[in-house]
RNA sequence: GCCGAUGUAGCUCAGUUGGCCAGAGCAGCUGAUUUGUAAUCAGCUGGUCGGGGGUUCGAAUCCCUCCAUCGGCUCCA
């Protein structure tokens, strides 16, 4: 007998070799029916696997996360498997679970389009409807290469090589077996609603150089009624895009004629954007920072000093050349030579650092046609971009001062799901980087102390740094669930040597400064973007390029309502006067749409009283202010969205 | 850049076994209406059907090519 212990603390015995299913449904047959996958000593295993030993157990259903991977692991055995019987020599990649349900690579003979997405759906359907086991087998090495070489399946070969000797276990459901580690749902028969949402290209391994496999992208639910819900989700999701809301709140466009990436403000996204500076500005004003300036463009010598152009000139815009003299300009890539060269405009004491040196710098990068994203990846931006130039004993406070300016934006634009990313450099690959190890080691350890003091909660990222040094990067989430990084920050001990920047220390001696690079919004492009997928073009009030909006309830009322507009203009309320000849339906609805945060309805009542009726967007009427209490009012919700989220 | 899909009026979209002057709604303009909390009515304007080339008596529709967009991959200073 074993003892078996449960996550309540209780206690049961049962014979060797029971398996988690006899194990859950000992319980309750509920129980065994919910259950995808099991916990047994801390590791994952399928419910079929027989227990051995004494252990500890807990199930995992579908609403924990391992239940659901289990699900749409599962999910993706089924899919190989209806491919493989619609078409005959077909090879097989790899096929995981995501965050969002499954895919698999594969190489088809015959191209597989989204057309034959359908027919495909439903072979999976039909061999659900056996529920069908996956048997797990333990074979050898060796045994597993013979297996897929006779099989020619070649990708799979390559995995098998690649794993150490050992054994290597095997899945088989119906008459397809796989390589793989598990674990698994019990049966193909819980896989009741499946959808595959997309077909698309990706490269064996990642890898550019190798083929390009197709990747089949699904979905996959053990109720019908849940993939509905997830599809209407999904629906709701698209009416966020900020393309979509871009074009319709009349904030940006692109034109093939400007050119692929280059974004153009309109009138209210330039406002919009232009408040967001104002605030950062603000804030930097008070931590000491000081705005500079600098040109678009850069002498090609100062990017070989920097290292940006030994390292991404061949994939940038190429080199502005002068005839008459023969120089060579870059578009600026990024801002940080430039500054560089401001901070050695004169010799500088340790007394006067940290140099805090700010700049909305608009950068131009050359990124691969398929890779531009809406206002998320473009080909020029503006970076809400500063460096500071510390000694080695304000390295820290310095960064810890960044961290909480991030956090006051967040805070102040309720991004309350966002990830920390400690970004470093690839150990494996350290040829990619600039600067010595030392640096690099004492760069690495300065975020990770900064953010462990901050109570951040990180995540850890190798290879991910820039190439001058490691980066503490903000993530945040679109729409549809894609992660962007907006805010960055960086520590770099490479520049400044490469710029020989130095400052007189009391010791009379000169000493290297350390860099710290960094952006709270990213950019202003991506974090508009982001922030219209958060807010559904709903902005706080004190973004808003239109606060209120006075609707009159017919031509005999546009004076007194063009008095009220001035009234609150000269207050700063942003207002305007919708004196179109529409009844006053027709005007809520078209400003609703708008996303106008408050609409003042204005006719003879509230003319001869001198006041307004107030509508605040989706939430109707809120009853009659007089002008001066709705100003009062306008002026109180704007100051408390800001100064509530401060430190 | 690569794989796949898409591109018709300012916007959203109909329109292919190739065939009369290419359609609708919204927006815009003109007129009527002077309106009380999410679409008043009527009329009009607007398109070299993404660009170029080809096949055909005839192309939005078929083929080639370029451009752009979308979903991914790769990349991301």
């Amino acid at each position: 007998m074993i003892k078996v212990t449960f996550p309540d603390g209780s206690v049961r015995e049962y014979a060797k070799g029971t398996t988690a299913f006899q194990v859950a449904e000992s319980i309750s047959p509920r129980l065994a029916a919910d259950s995808l996958a099991a916990e047994v000593n801390g590791a994952t295993v399928d419910m079929t696997r027989a227990i051995d030993s004494d252990c500890t157990i807990k199930f995992f259903k579908w609403d924990d996360a391992e239940g659901k991977h289990a699900f749409w692991h599962t999910s993706s055995h089924l899919l190989a498997e209806a491919l493989e019987a619609l078409y005959p020599g077909i090879k097989f990649g790899i096929g995981p679970a995501i965050d969002n349900g499954f895919y698999y690579d594969v190489d088809s003979p015959v191209a597989i389009t989204e057309a034959d997405l359908a027919t495909i759906e439903q072979k999976m359907v039909e061999l659900s409807r056996n529920k069908e086991q996956l048997v797990r087998t333990e074979v050898s090495k060796a045994d597993a290469l013979k297996t897929f070489t006779e099989k020619g399946d070649q990708y799979k070969v390559e995995l098998i090589t690649d794993l150490e000797d050992g054994t290597i276990s095997f899945y088989t459901n119906g008459s397809f077996t796989d390589l793989c580690r598990g674990p698994h749902i019990p049966n193909t028969g819980y896989i009741k609603a499946i959808k595959l949402t997309s077909v698309a290209g990706a490269y064996w391994r990642g890898n550019e150089k190798n083929k390009m496999l197709t990747r089949i992208y699904g979905v996959s639910f053990p109720k019908k009624s849940m993939l509905d819900e997830h599809l209407a989700l999904l629906e709701e999701a698209k009416k966020r895009d900020h393309r979509k809301l871009g074009k319709e709140l009349e904030l940006f466009t692109f034109s093939q004629r400007v050119g692929q990436g280059l974004p153009l403000w309109l009138p209210k996204g330039a406002d919009l954007r232009d408040r967001l500076e104002r605030f950062l500005r603000k804030i930097q004003k008070e931590g000491g920072y000081q705005q500079v300036i600098t040109p678009h463009i850069g002498n090609i010598e100062l990017y070989k000093t920097s290292g940006h152009f030994a390292k991404y000139g061949k994939d940038s815009f190429q080199p502005i050349s002068t005839p008459i003299e023969g120089e060579q300009y870059l578009l600026k890539p990024m801002n940080c030579p430039h500054h560089c060269e401001i901070y050695r405009s004169k010799p500088r004491s340790y007394k006067d650092l940290p140099v805090r040196l700010a700049e909305f710098g608009t950068v131009y990068r050359y990124e691969q046609s398929g890779e531009l994203h809406g206002l998320t990846r473009v080909r020029s931006f503006t970076q809400d971009d500063a460096h500071l130039f510390v000694r080695p004993d304000q390295l820290l406070e310095e960064f810890e001062k960044v961290i909480d300016i991030v956090l006051y934006i967040f805070r102040t634009l309720k991004f309350d799901k966002f990830t920390a990313q400690v970004s470093l450099r690839d150990p494996k690959n350290t040829e990619k980087y600039i600067g010595s190890d030392e640096n690099w080691e004492k760069a690495e350890s300065a975020i990770i102390e900064a953010a462990k003091n901050k109570g951040l909660s990180t995540i850890v990222e190798y290879g991910e740094a820039a190439f001058y040094g490691p980066k503490l990067d903000f993530m945040v989430k679109d729409a549809i669930g894609r992660s962007w990084q907006l805010g960055t920050i960086q520590v770099d001990y490479n520049l400044p040597e490469r710029f020989d920047l130095t400052y007189k220390g009391s010791d009379d001696k000169l000493h290297r400064p350390i860099m710290i690079h960094r952006a709270p919004f990213g950019s202003m492009e991506r974090f508009v973007a982001v922030l219209l997928e958060h807010t559904g073009g709903k902005f706080p009030l004190w973004l808003s390029p239109d606060q209120v909006v006075v609707l009159p309830i017919s031509e005999k009322y546009n004076d007194y309502a063009e008095e009220v507009a001035r009234e609150l203009n000269i207050n700063d309320v942003r207002t305007q006067v919708d004196d179109r000849n529409e009844k006053i339906g027709r005007k809520i609805r078209d400003n609703e749409l708008k996303r106008i945060p408050y609409l003042l309805i204005v006719g003879e009542k509230e003319a001869a009283e001198r006041k307004v009726s107030v509508r605040a967007q989706g939430e109707g009427d809120k009853g009659q202010m007089t002008i001066a209490e709705f100003t009062e009012f306008m002026q109180g919700l704007v100051a408390a969205e800001i100064e509530a989220n401060k430190a």
